[in-house]
DNA sequence: AGTTTTTGTCGACACGAGTCGACAAGTACC
DNA sequence: GGTACTTGTCGACTCGTGTCGACAAAAACT
């Protein structure tokens, strides 16, 4: 490996004009400027990162820290990676991901402090989140995806649940639905809460029916919700899902008891991203989740923060566009 | 942030002695280690990585190298990453995931040569890959979860395709069905090759027909695919599966021309990761694709190498286990 | 008691880069 | 032609660590 050293013997300098040359921090006259580019090419010169590290300089590589849970890193997850991971190469940095499962924060301190990272973009947030407070207490520059239950100035992107909500629940109720259920998790993230509490506020606005179907993130937890929903509230004309997977198993579920979708039963989805819509049939109509649009501000948020540029953005709602796909329809009785 | 240089004044000894007391590399009296250890503990003192790697020491973390394509990184990824996460864990490594979509391979020999990262594990392995031949020349540990047309004596792990295929057919065969179907992609990569001609010789010597159902990587086009199966080849009672987003449209596509799974039609899949089963209903029967032990044992072998630790397995295939679920039963026409 | 070996500790150095201060040479000013 | 300033370059220092060589003190041998 070619070092800066060697850069300087072979342009005939001395190893600091090769720094200068390569910085532009001082004025080199254009002709050694050259002479050192030429060589610097030639030995396909790098600066040694850890050395920059070691001087104090800032590394370029930001960390996602992703809770990889039971089934490895969330299919959600993978859309906000993209999206940070396209904002950071745009903006000069490198996004690594780090399956969080079992490391210890202070593991992340090490290698923050030691300047290999330089900042964290955290996922799955939780109404009382300890690693917000480790970060805080460590001075790593952070963003999350999600929020704590009180997050005062700590930057994040977030989900505008109550826009979702309304904009969901109006096309609804434009297609004359009056009595609704919703699929939910019990995640113990705040996304569940807040997702909840703005159905029913959205719901009540328009004088529906809301009824509460708790999954988990299995298809054959979306079936047996079909079932019951089947039995006990065959009332209710849509069905409104927060869980990607289990709606899956909700609509095999509905077809094997002989309903059409949309004809019979309505379904919209509010919390799927847009790469997974294409997993069902009929494509899902939506409210989307700008999942890679998130992470894309998270990165972006992230990399001002560090940068010291002043972000008068550094905590976003984003809602969705409203997508009608084919699991929509007016509802079954309803008189047109 | 505590240095070295801090804990040996707190401890009334030379910096090099906290180095020897931490290492045990030199004897040192015991109470004076304790005296050290104490003020380590008192300092929260971790060395910084930079120095250490600048030093020429390895460091301890791995990258994984995921190919974020359109989607983002593949659903299938998943379970790789956490199985050689898992394993990295175990043995005192980092892996960091690291979304190669537009990174050059230079980068990684930058992070690489400054020890910043140790060894690669490679995913998604073309016939021909030029990463492959890029981390050979520049002399960087590497381990191959998939393989080269020609992979010499480069370590991976792989499935063991032709016992798959092996595995399926018989069991197909023992349920009467004579005339199958395969859904399969056309990604560039060994995996699609591989199987399609273990496929056709497992069938072969079972003397069944195979027909080859051509698909991307989305629901609908898993629909197209039951269509086309319905009018051009009524007589296929099962259906092989090599690709698990178009399978889930597939199965809806059959529901949706009243056909029953598994009475009217068998499915069994190949290819699908175990916590992607979960999302279709029935659930499908499959020769697991044990992702997660693959990745582990890409993990394994790459640190042995790492570690110049002999290892005679440097080259593994695996099969999986065929787990009966609820997409197969006897050929439709089969006299019992 | 004298010699060799072991034990325990310390200082010095190197890894590779960025940057501050110094300084020679060149340029502008009155 | 003297002073003041700019331009271009270099050497020295620093970051924090691991390890080699040196060396005193203690222990183990004749």
């Amino acid at each position: 490996m070619a070092t800066r050293a060697d850069v300087a013997k072979l342009a005939g300098v001395s190893p600091s004009t090769v720094s200068y040359a390569l910085s532009g921090d001082r004025s080199i006259k254009e002709d050694t400027r050259k002479r050192v580019l030429k060589a610097v090419a030639k030995l396909n010169y790098s600066p040694h990162l850890a050395a920059v590290a070691l001087r104090g300089g800032k590394s370029k590589t930001l960390a996602l820290l992703s809770p990889s849970g039971e089934f490895g890193i969330a299919l959600i997850a993978l859309e906000y990676i993209n999206g940070a991971s396209t904002a950071a190469l745009e903006r000069g940095y490198q996004l690594v991901i780090w399956p969080s499962q079992e490391i210890e924060m202070s593991l992340i301190q090490s290698y923050a402090e030691s300047s290999m990272i330089t900042g964290v973009i955290l996922m799955e947030i939780q109404f009382k989140d300890e690693r917000v407070e480790f970060l805080k207490r460590s001075n790593i520059p952070f963003a999350m995806i999600g929020r704590t239950e009180d997050p005062g100035s700590d930057p994040y992107i977030d989900r505008d649940f109550n826009a979702v909500a309304r904009r969901g629940i109006d096309y609804l109720d434009s297609l004359g639905h009056q009595s609704i259920a919703y699929l939910t998790t019990e995640r113990g993230i705040g996304v569940d809460t807040r997702f909840g509490s703005a159905l029913l506020e959205a719901t009540r606005a328009k004088k529906m029916t809301a009824r509460k179907l708790q999954v988990v993130n299995e298809a054959s937890s979306g079936r047996s919700a079909f079932i019951k929903l089947h039995k006990k509230y065959p009332d209710v004309t849509a069905v409104v899902s927060l869980n990607d997977i289990a709606t899956l198993g909700f609509m095999a579920g509905a077809k094997e008891y002989g309903l059409n979708i949309p004809e019979d039963l309505s379904i919209l989805a509010l919390d799927t991203p847009e790469n997974h819509i294409e997993m069902s049939w009929p494509p899902l109509t939506s409210v989307n989740l700008p999942a890679f649009d998130m992470g894309r501000s998270a990165a972006n948020i992230l990399i001002d923060q560090i940068e010291g540029k002043q972000n008068n953005q550094k905590q976003q709602l984003l809602a969705g566009d409203l997508v009608i796909r084919g699991t929509t329809d007016k509802a079954r009785n309803h008189q047109n």
